[in-house]
DNA sequence: TCCTAAGCGAGACGGTACGTCTTGTCTTCCA
DNA sequence: TGGAAGACAAGACGTACCGTCTCGCTTAGGA
């Protein structure tokens, strides 16, 4: 989940920060602190198993300070999702671009995600096992997004005997989460195109006939 | 602990059957006031919410009885589901006996396990919503292997560029789940036979293309 | 607290028995089934370690069998203790047979007691340590009645600045049960007549002084 | 778990008293409503009718904080013993200034005791009642430090027909706990230094005769 | 340079749910 | 029909977390 060496903005805080000017480099250590923690111990212990007494133990900070930057562990570890968000964003501007109909258009982040999956293989199949139900859900409500946002642009008029756009969308989501738990609880040893491979052939074709038919 | 010594004096000679059925009764009637109190609540506040204790209040049953009967709220949500599986199977078996090639054939218990769902819409709903990740999981074990026995049954010899097995099973199985959560959660005026319409237009094309060739 | 082989009579039922004709002779294998299971496992894990569950488990005796003939686990130890005090009732009338102020003449049934306890010494070590608290108390209640009889009769006339008589009953009690415990407990290498010993040598003089002055 | 290690950076050199103290007056409110809901609930109901859940709602005390605090309901009321416990070492060592072999000055601790008692009446009372066995157990236990030591100072060189010295120490404890629960549940008109009295004569010309030949 | 406010550690606290345990009653079956 | 078997309600137990809170220390930015 960690982009790079630069996991630093974390906007989910509760308060908002007011970030005087330098924002205080302790605030920061601090939240970094918190994350690294957690991270480790959902790797070691799965998410469900690691408590907020854990985070706070390992990450050797105290439970009110835990409790003024995050509403809990959950929203510790969606702080994490935004960096995500706006890599596939990025994808996606780029998919655009190509012209219409070119194969790689539609869905065109699909093969960024999953490269990033494949960054943090040993996260997501921690939690995909251990009931990380709510952040795979936030995942896909941001994937959701990505992909409405999509069709929406790519759909001709809408006919009376069309698949509900909401429908495609759901299905587009779940699919690709479902792809992401199945390669890294079932499947490791595929590549990140493999896996974008198979993903592509059994959806895009069912989302080209329903949306551009 | 272990009572039966004197039990077991008299092997199997006698009337196991009489003796269980009549106690069978008793125990009969409190699992169904669990089971009942349990989908009353979690229609009411949601699954999440619904503590060990709500239910047991509800339903009017010492606490050490319910451990008794099921190893905790999700033991008692899950001894729900056999009676679906076998209807499911059933309906498998049904469709099997089409001919070959025609189109009901392949995944022919969908609609049965949509009606199934129209006529509990509102525990699906509940489900979906707060947190049933786990029962939901299982339900998606439980159809991963109806899925799973069918595609073994009808798959042509395997090409070395086919799809792994295990990737269309689960990506059936996601898209099953997330039709139902979808319809239950955003679409409810849909009836069960549109919905399906929906799933099978969306995922039988790519599943005949991989698994049939 | 076994007298020889005959372990029957145990009176203490709740309910009058009625004894129809020949007594049940089931009724008495199932009370020594338990009484049996108790001893054993009281000497094993500690009186207060064993619970209803365990008896009855290790007799293999329905629940309400067991409270069909006991109130519960101290009722079923106490029915083996009628014998204990007739036992010492018995010695007792044979002390007070010996010549006025002969030395074994007072609390003439001691060295009776601590043979008894000698002859059970699991038990009552079991007892003294693990809070069978309640036990000891019903014993000492006993012997309470055999001292206060004793007194009761031995007394010269009551004087202003005499101790209370119930004062020295308690003491010579307690005394008693203290001795037994202690002896059980800490110093198991004692035969039963240094304990007696020890017993008069720190007991007797003060009671003779306090009653026969 | 181990905080401390920045909290260890200056070890002993600033203040670890005052922020100590801050901090327990909080925590000596809590013990406090603690015992005080024990003492209370104990005289209303007796000791073994009273339970943790009793004594935290009564208390206004959360379940956990009872727990981080003793191990149990006895853990609480054996707190309120190492008060009685250096009160008595205090009387005790007042006494052994008395010069050789006067009256008051084997146990000197006794009277002070009993006035102990005196002013806890209605608890010891109520402990001695309702099964607080445990904890006369432990107040036996402390007075047999106490007994051990004082015999230990006293004793001349032993003798091979001596009573052992722990059976003396035995005696004696449990003459003056036998001698309290007396006068609390049967006669409590009787002043302290009459009851010291009664237990004076019946205890200390043995325990004399048996240790200072 | 001092002062002041914020971040922070430490952890006490009230609360809630858990799963286990034991008790004594009550129903049901069997001989 | 009376004794045995065991399902059951009741509720205490000790544990685990949670999210709130109070308390001083420390530290860095503005006066």
């Amino acid at each position: 989940m960690r982009y790079g060496t630069t996991a630093a903005r974390i906007p989910e805080t509760r308060r908002p920060v007011k970030t005087k000017k330098k924002a205080d480099r302790r605030v920061r250590r601090t939240q970094q602190s918190l994350y690294r923690a957690l991270l480790e111990l959902t790797l070691k212990h799965g998410y469900e198993a690691v408590s907020v007494g854990d985070i706070i133990a390992h990450a050797d900070v105290g439970r009110s300070t835990f409790y003024a930057h995050y509403a809990g562990k959950e929203g510790l570890l969606l702080s994490g999702l935004n960096l995500l968000r706006d890599h596939l964003l990025e994808h996606q501007r780029a998919a655009q671009a190509a012209p219409e109909n070119s194969p790689g258009r539609l869905l065109g982040f699909s093969s960024a995600l999953f490269e990033h999956v494949d960054s943090h293989r040993d996260l997501y199949r921690a939690l995909g096992q251990s009931g990380g139900g709510l952040v795979m859900a936030r995942i896909r409500s941001m994937l959701s997004d990505l992909v409405r946002l999509e069709l929406a642009a790519a759909r001709r008029p809408e006919r009376s005997d069309d698949i509900p756009r909401g429908a495609v969308v759901n299905f587009v989501c779940d699919a690709l989460v479902s792809q992401i738990l199945w390669w890294c609880e079932k499947n490791p040893r595929l590549t990140p195109a493999e896996v974008d491979s198979i993903f592509r052939r059994l959806v895009v074709p069912s989302v080209r006939a329903a949306c551009l038919g």
